[in-house]
DNA sequence: CCGGACGCCTGTCGGC
DNA sequence: TGCCGACAGGCGTCCG
């Protein structure tokens, strides 16, 4: 479900409510997500304080005293902050019980998320270790995307969508940036020039800060942490509109699968 | 190394 | 109405 879109408004809208908190308990009620919550997390967490909540590609790190919280939404993941002791629903796993009253709770139904923890670096963390840059940070440009795609056969959609490469963009904005760029999601990644890698780095950039600043895409089910949706889903060019009219040209906008994923794509607009 | 397929799960939807 | 397959915002792992 989230891309770093949806993942940054989640930091963004919990940030507050839990730096300086202390951590009252944690209480799992299923521990078989995609990574089996560590047994014992529970004591470890129980007294410490928050001191950061921070993002990495669609992974939440959030910062204790000692050691850092990994937590990642998989495809159905959810947070809300919630009074503590609202009866849990069904999929909700885990809550994250604070000091003043509230607490922030896990929903997945799919269970392909994650809640890891490290007492060391957190970027050094197998998972994160070989992630690429930021979209939104220094360290990604055209030049980043054309040196990554260099020699690459593989789909031009299949290498944005490469952690390796760049994170935080999945299906749907892989599909909408793909389009903003005039870009054919199928074609081969390491025939694609100078200029055309610069135009799509930028339109990466700037659909995911569009997205940032609506909150979010809200297909399904992703709500925020207090429960509104996002609003990116209105501006919506392409992703899930087979056989509508393209915004721009008016041709029917077709789908196909690529690398196993659904692509949206105008036939006349994007070579 | 690279690319592609698979599997992990549950819920929903469309077709018959 | 019920059943069945396809599909859904991710991603680590395995195989050729």
């Amino acid at each position: 479900m989230p891309e770093l879109p949806e993942v940054e408004t989640i930091r963004r809208g919990i940030a507050p409510h839990l730096l300086g908190q202390r951590i009252d308990r944690l209480e799992v009620r299923e521990r078989r997500l995609r990574w089996p919550i560590p047994l014992g997390l529970e004591q470890a967490l129980a007294g410490q304080q928050i001191d950061s909540v921070e993002r990495r590609g669609k992974y939440l790190l959030i910062g204790l005293e000692r050691g850092t919280l990994l937590l990642h939404l998989g495809m159905s993941g959810s947070l809300r902050l919630l009074p503590a002791g609202l009866p849990a629903e069904k999929h909700d796993h885990l809550d994250l019980v604070l000091n003043q009253g509230q607490m922030l709770r896990l929903r997945d139904p799919r269970r392909f998320g994650a809640l890891l923890w490290t007492t060391e670096d957190p970027l050094g963390h197998p998972l994160l270790r070989a992630l690429g840059p930021e979209p939104l940070g220094e360290n990604f440009d055209g030049a980043t995307l054309y040196r990554a795609s260099r020699g690459r056969r593989s789909a031009i959609k299949a290498l944005i969508m490469d952690s390796k490469v760049v994170v935080g963009v999945g299906n749907i904005y892989a599909n909408e940036a793909l389009f903003a760029a005039r870009v054919h999601p199928a074609h081969p990644a390491g025939r694609i020039g100078h200029e055309r890698c610069a135009r799509l780095a930028a339109v990466i950039q700037q659909v995911l800060t569009e997205a940032v600043t609506q909150g979010g895409t809200t297909l399904r089910d992703f709500l925020r942490e207090d429960g509104r949706p996002g609003y990116f889903a209105q501006r919506l060019q392409v992703y899930g509109r087979a056989r509508e009219p393209c915004p721009s040209c008016g041709a029917p906008i077709e789908q196909q699968r690529i690398g196993q994923r659904s692509s949206f794509y105008c036939p006349r607009c994007q070579r």
